[in-house]
DNA sequence: CCACTGACGCGTA
DNA sequence: ATACGCGCCAGTG
């Protein structure tokens, strides 16, 4: 649990407006990325942890089908301007942030 | 205690 | 460029 407690760190810690990807997060915490996944799905009432600004490499919201309802995720991204379509983040390498190194 | 699964990522064919 | 397979760590059955 005491990644979990990390991931929810670094997540926290995501400026609003951005986004990162499982795998940034996991080799900032020098972890695998299955195991970011997992603390976010073990998010669940854990608040203050904006999960919906973590998605998979390809800038597509993989989880969403997670949250409730599904397009919760993709609400809160527009609502911070961030612009989807099909699911996939539009420029997403501009909106992209990365721990290691934004965060060093 | 052993086996399967999961919000992913990378290498190889 | 697309498709398939393996590795990774932790949790649950």
């Amino acid at each position: 649990m005491e990644r979990f407690d990390e991931v929810y760190e670094v997540v926290k810690l995501i400026p609003r407006g951005k986004v990162s990807s499982y795998g940034a997060i996991a080799r900032y915490l020098g972890t695998s990325p299955r195991i970011v996944g997992w603390a976010m799905n073990s998010v669940k009432g854990e608040d203050g942890v904006p999960a919906h600004r973590v998605v998979n490499r390809n800038g597509v919201l993989t989880g969403k089908m997670h949250f409730t309802p599904p397009q919760k995720m993709q609400e809160d991204l527009e609502k911070e301007g961030l612009q989807i379509t099909d699911d996939q983040i539009l420029n997403f390498t501009e909106h992209f942030w990365d721990p290691s190194a934004e965060l060093l």
